[in-house]
DNA sequence: CCTGTTTACGCAAACGTTTGCGTTTTATGA
DNA sequence: TCATAAAACGCAAACGTTTGCGTAAACAGG
């Protein structure tokens, strides 16, 4: 290994002219002709800074916590992950910071050992958690610590980063209400069960407030996240209330899976009865018929989270964020059908 | 921070008979007094090893990159990957290691320089590298910083871990042979466009040969990896060969591409024709029908990857490994149906 | 030529561990 | 009781940096 003493060597300076050099202090200045002694002689020799000195006397790694708690175990959501942790990246490593992934593990009630070591050792300087889920361990292990910590999602904290659910709901509840529905059915989530579906419910009331629409006679059926539970309240919904002519679901799940069950029971969508989603998972665009959802602006959690951390870094108290979530309009809803309203009995004969 | 100083003089000992006690070093005795003293000072004090310290002076930083080029472009690999990085990161936490995520991007040509500073800083002990895409450009980078490394997937490495494409392609078509198919349809990829792609078509071949089917007999069509290349393909095999009762996809996502389109032409699947498919994707569970198709084992990859990785910091040559797929029956295959077989013309005459 | 200021650089301590080797204490044997 | 061996522990160097402070050289003004 080629230390900063052999550069120092070959370059005949002093050790701490070339440490200077090498991590261009700004104070100080030295002549033209040392400077390009010490640069020639490091590129020569091939120097690379030792990272655990640095980190030793610096007290600094540039090393940042991902901890992303179920990352591993919903495919769905882990996509949704994915995205910010791939923006988290860009940033970091055009910063000179490396990400360190950590999805904690509970033990049998506790925290993973290996995840308290990892904070405590004064590893990473900073930690971004994703506060979707119940971290709710998590966060007093990091309390305990004083890491520097950003929070993704409804976690409460005082640097968050979170999506505007309650905006989304009014979005995706004006689009529909402006598309000319009425009768709106809505696959929900049980009140308190998630904190964003809360919202999201509210933004929808408020959509239909705005409107006058009366939110408490719309039919609804709770589902539980996930396709089939989708498909069963859709099919509850549209047996009950033949005279749907759109179901708004909470999440992009439930969505394809009410879509799917529609159409087996041979109501085309959107044809029949236009259905939208929310979260707009990367499988949306690809789904038939492609879905109108909510986009979270996802791709920018990454920079945004990092910019909020590295304020928290120089001592700054960064202003938590509230991002605005965006109407993807494709193909899944569009205006109700008066055709296909008045054939609705005839129509729903065929289905076995 | 409380330092190993700060238990030594509570336990008052030295800082050395402090470390030597802390850290378990196999060799030397302690009476069992000091010992107790030593650990009941470490946790009264909430004492954690400096990591950058421990680094500094043992050269190892118990740091383990992933690299997973392309991680973020392709949602649907990505599950795959994640995967894969599941297994790593729980093996690695139960051993005391830490995963490093990086996803190198390529800049004009050359790499992202902050991936080369990261290995050659001395920053992580090995590398994990999924070498399932065209990881070129990064395998010479780490072949000049000489780091202990691991490749996933096809690329040519003397320490690898990867699918046995040929047995999977194999096992595929013999379980499509076993249940009567004599008809069947290929999507594929063209030839070497993927190392993976070729050997699952070889072995399809050989499944072939040892049933004594002529595979140069079957009708095929190439896709390009995506949904929608899946689904051209089986509207033009299905055209072209109105008598064929299976169609085998080389992926899941032509797969389902596939039964999309089928479905949409009156197709049903599987009873009037079957389709499989290869990689196992979690939504393939979700899927309608449940997709029949093969297992990599993928959940298995990450601690046999790391087993592989700490013998050869060991110093030990590990012996590469090439890992058996598995056949997944589900419902997308069934035996050919007479009934539909003689029906054929009429019921495509059902499509729009 | 002398004093004072700036510029350019070097000395050495410090960061928190680990570990080779030396030293003290205790146990063993005669 | 003394020599010897074994057990238990401490000293200090080393890992590769950064950085406060000191100093020599160059320069300015009088």
């Amino acid at each position: 290994m080629v230390t900063i003493r052999d550069v120092a060597k070959r370059a005949s300076v002093s050790i701490s002219t070339a440490s200077r050099i090498l991590s261009n202090s700004p104070k100080e200045k030295y002549a033209e002709e040392t400077q390009l002694k010490v640069l020639r002689a490091s590129v020569e020799l091939g120097y690379r800074p030792n990272f655990a000195a640095r980190a030793l006397v610096s007290g600094k790694t540039r090393i940042i916590a991902a901890v992303f708690p179920r990352i591993y175990d919903t495919p769905f959501t882990a996509l949704a992950s994915l995205q910010i942790l791939s923006g988290i990246e860009a940033f970091c490593s055009q910063n000179g910071y490396h990400v360190l992934l950590s999805s904690p593990r509970m033990h049998n009630g506790s925290i993973d050992s290996g995840f308290t070591d990892l904070l405590a050792s004064g590893y990473p300087d900073g930690v971004i958690v994703d506060g979707h889920f119940d971290v709710d361990p998590i966060m007093k292990s990091l309390n305990r610590f004083g890491l520097p910590t950003i929070v993704l999602g409804s976690y409460p904290h005082p640097y968050y980063l979170r999506s505007d659910n309650f905006l989304g709901g009014k979005l995706l509840m004006q689009h529909m209400i402006e598309l000319g529905h009425r009768q709106i059915g809505l696959i929900g989530l049980p009140d308190g069960k998630s904190a964003a579906a809360d919202l999201r419910l509210a933004g929808i009331k408020a959509a239909c407030t705005e409107q006058g629409l009366d939110y408490d006679a719309l039919p609804r059926m709770d589902g539980t996240f996930s396709s089939d539970s989708g498909a069963a309240a859709a099919e509850q919904l549209i047996a009950a209330n033949p005279t749907l002519t759109a179901l708004v679901a909470l999440n992009d799940r439930m969505a394809m899976g009410a879509i799917r069950q529609l159409q087996a029971l041979g109501y085309p969508v959107p044809d029949r009865i236009s259905v939208v989603g929310y979260d707009d998972l990367p499988q949306t665009r690809e789904f038939n018929p492609p879905l109108t959802t909510i986009n979270q602006q996802l791709a920018d959690w990454g920079s945004m989270a990092m910019n909020m951390l590295l304020e928290l870094l120089d001592g700054c108290e960064p202003k938590p964020v509230t991002v605005s979530p965006a109407l993807i309009v494709r193909q899944s809803a569009a205006p109700p059908n008066d055709q296909f309203i008045r054939g609705v009995h005839d129509l729903s004969g065929h289905s076995t």
